[in-house]
DNA sequence: ATCGTAACCGAAAGCGTTTTCGGTTGACTC
DNA sequence: GAGTCAACCGAAAACGCTTTCGGTTACGAT
């Protein structure tokens, strides 16, 4: 009782000197074993937690991590944020260290919360997310010394660390997969190109689209930022084409689920007519009908390994360029790729009176 | 260059002492308004920041606030948790604190770590949400003395913080308007009822259903998890009955959306045969088909105040019992409400053919 | 017995703040 | 011109930990 238990009242307890205990529990070589045993035993029974405020001065160091979270748009409230913060703080929790997150207003002062922790030094490494292509994030963290992770890749990230789904290949992939439903007239939704992601899937598809053996540049190509609304607008753009496409890759599940309005807006049944594909995996792209077809990528885990790689570079165990890491996203086959159907005209009617029941998704 | 500013170098340039910088800095009335200037202006050109560690450990607090995030089941994934953790980072942010997230994997896991922060105190303060109906949590932290507010009540709550939505009232006016709308049978799918929001809301639809002059005995209530699937399982049970319902208070967005699917499943259109109101005011709501009426309440500034609250707490300006706050949350018409149809059975086929593309929704 | 050498431990300095306490000024009073 | 009293500032302790450095032991070797 009175006061959490301090080095001192252990090493008063076994007439050890404190810095004896200090030494006994954070295993130095010369301290007996059969007095790190007691030391431990005490310590537990006393329940004995080292201040951390006191250990992170005496050491420098913080053993927290930071996540800037995206502040653009609504872009907070993406369901994946929390998923990924989780697994960040629980791999953390592992090593005793803690999370701390950060929301900025706008670009400028996100510069400034990195001024401040630089002199501060209270957060030891940062995750930054939603990547520029050009981001001017990376030299003002590298010039200003603090460790730091991406959850994204840039264009200057040769010499970072960072972890990132292999768009491209995904939406590749994404569109091989339209293609070898039948599809030969596939549409790109993409972001805004300032983000790398946006870029990357917009490749990807371009890829798709070359490797099928079609033209990528008659392919039709629609630009938006990430919204419901942006997607719904882009896919009434391209249902307004002269030749509208049967299969749309979209740049994230959000816009997939605006064109899919769009879709049905028009008369047409998505995934039938018009045969739409999304990306994040969102959970509620399997509630809706018909259920979304997608790409996912594991956000807990990615939320490990970022963490886990930033431990390692604030620890200085290994180099940026040693924590370089692609992962794969897989493709969830739900209701809205199918193959694409001959007769669009008289197929409407047909479609709108007995699609409604069995969602479940006829996803080859 | 060299290291960060200290103290003791803007001492020596103004050929002061260490303490006397401290105390000009902290506006101490003991300090010259002269010197104070003179060390602001100093302070201002080294871009001096205090070394939070060494401040924290004299101080013995932390200026750090913890966030328990949900870790039940899949809740971790809603969409509503980030913009919630971004309202508390931003109101901290001005006031110069942090906010660390906890993801505790269990109970006990919980227990723990309020065990280990009530030690090291390297947090000094919690916002814990999800509250139960009993919640030991709220004794364990008494007794441990770590202040916090609950973002939702629990039995014991009298003397304690807490910011909460009036969830009964919520409901209660939930199925005055549906009653408004012309609806006798008004069922409820209800949440666990460990959790009291589930209770509150529960207890609100009751009211409501009295309020009407109906018999809150005989009116259907299912209880279910608070997922999809749930809330699709308990939907069925509900369509199962001998006399279904006209309309559904459904505990929550996600379960109002897994019931939409059950309605749809059954060959009827959700806000025609059986109206539905979920809540939670998540925005995908908007993007289904038709779009779910739900009741919203604002999450940024319900972390805004929460973190206003526990910072009041644990500087100790103002009592627990002082910090109780009860918000209002506000119908969001959409057009899964309507009147209830009279004809069913013949109902069903007109619908089934016209509702899909105005989807506008037709709330009253 | 003496020395050297491990093995083990204690004393004390530091980390960068805050804060108490006392001391030095100058102005002001009588 | 001595005494009083603010007003202002410096010295130093404290916060609880880590870590360097030096000092005891005990032991086998000489």
């Amino acid at each position: 009782m009175g006061g959490p238990t301090r080095l001192k009242v252990i090493a008063e307890r076994l007439n050890l000197s404190q810095s004896t205990v200090s030494r006994a529990l954070n295993d130095y070589q010369d301290i007996s074993d059969k007095t790190k045993q007691l030391v431990r035993k005490a310590a537990d029974e006393l329940g004995y937690q080292p201040n951390m405020h006191a250990r992170r001065l005496a050491l420098g160091k913080s053993e927290t991590l930071g996540y800037v979270m995206p502040w653009q748009d609504r872009q907070a409230s993406e369901s994946f944020l929390s998923e990924l913060m989780a697994g960040m703080a629980r791999a953390l929790a592992a090593y005793g260290w803690d999370l701390t997150v950060l929301v900025p207003h706008s670009f400028d002062e996100e510069l400034e919360m990195f001024q401040r922790i630089a002199r501060t030094r209270h957060i030891s490494g940062l995750v930054v997310s939603r990547t520029y292509s050009d981001d001017r994030r990376f030299q003002v963290l590298r010039d200003l010394q603090i460790p730091f992770v991406s959850h994204g890749r840039s264009n200057d990230s040769n010499a970072t660390a960072w972890l990132d789904v292999d768009n491209e290949l995904a939406f590749a992939e994404m569109t091989a997969h339209l293609v070898g439903l039948g599809h030969r007239r596939i549409a790109h939704i993409a972001g805004p190109e300032v983000y790398n992601f946006a870029r990357q899937r917009t490749d990807g598809w371009r890829r798709g689209i070359g490797e099928a053996g079609l033209d990528p540049l008659s392919a039709p190509l629609e630009m938006t930022d990430l919204s419901f609304e942006g997607g719904k607008a882009a896919m009434r753009r391209l249902l307004a084409l002269d030749v509208p496409p049967t299969a749309v890759c979209c740049v994230s599940d959000v816009v997939a689920i605006g064109a899919m309005q769009a879709v049905r807006e028009a008369g047409l049944v998505p995934g039938r007519e018009i045969s739409l594909v999304g990306y994040d995996g969102l959970e509620i792209g399997a509630w809706i009908e018909p259920p979304l077809t997608t790409m996912r990528q594991p956000q807990q885990s990615a939320g490990r390994r970022l963490a886990e790689m930033l431990i390692s570079l604030v620890e200085g165990r290994t180099l940026p360029s040693d924590n370089q890491e692609l992962v794969r996203a897989s493709l969830v086959r739900r209701g809205t790729a199918n193959p694409p159907v001959s007769d669009w005209p008289e197929s409407r009617q047909a479609v709108r009176q007995t699609t409604r029941a069995n969602s479940g998704g006829f996803d080859s």
